[in-house]
DNA sequence: AGTATATATGCGTTTATCCGAATATAGAGA
DNA sequence: TCTCTATATTCGGATAAACGCATATATACT
């Protein structure tokens, strides 16, 4: 691929999702939501933050696509559209929990009392 | 998984590695690195921008892990520590195909000449 | 119409992020 | 040690995000 294109789609990429998932409240409402549809105010609730916040951070998500809101009488009802998002941050996640396995088994060789070096058998 | 768990682990999502990713400049350089390894004016000169901004970024990738740097003599070679994240930006751009052709297809649907509505046959 | 509930939005403030220019640091070679 | 090249860091300023409160809007029900 072509570097005018590459920059094309990253801008999109950025601009479409990886803005979104870069706040934390907006990453538990996602996985909130890969469990079950819920309320706006069922998500609040969970969340332990005010109302309004809660529909600012919808509004983004919704804008760019990654959830899809459902009015039911007077409550709107969210749920995920692309379950591929959760498996994007579970991607992430993995790359998250083997760093810190590094880093312990490293800790754990250089504390060790068993053995004097890593490499010993 | 309990909700205070899934807190812990979606904050240090986000602190580590999402929001390392909420920045056009950053994606840019780790498909670029993808490619192959840089030393930091490559990248400087690939993305013409100033050095400073790039080695800030780097900064920011390295901290999280996410680029390794090695000193050759004077310059900074830098690689990409886990190709997984690659995979990542990759899944949410499959997402993002998948948004925009879906989209195409409806206006092209809404503005056929060939048929009256899409239902037709 | 009038009230009640659920959600969205406008506003002002605070906090975080990004930028380029200038400067500091590190290694290589004369 | 002096100089050259490559990279990192500091600085001040500009932009953008996120927040909670108060308020507006939308639907349902009487």
């Amino acid at each position: 691929m072509d570097k005018e294109k590459l920059e094309f789609e990253v801008t999109l990429l950025h601009e479409r999702v990886c803005s979104a998932l870069s706040d934390t409240t907006r990453i538990m409402i996602l996985y909130l939501l890969a469990e079950g549809d819920l309320y706006v105010n069922e998500i609040a609730g969970a969340l332990d933050t005010p109302q309004s916040t809660i529909s600012r951070h919808l509004k983004i998500l919704r804008d760019r696509n990654l959830v899809t809101a459902e009015r039911q009488g007077t409550a709107v009802q969210y749920s995920i559209t692309d379950e591929r998002i959760i498996q994007s941050l579970d991607l992430m996640r993995a790359i998250l929990n083997d760093q810190m396995r590094e880093v312990a088994e490293i800790s754990k060789a250089l504390t060790g009392t068993s053995y004097d070096s890593k490499e010993k058998k």
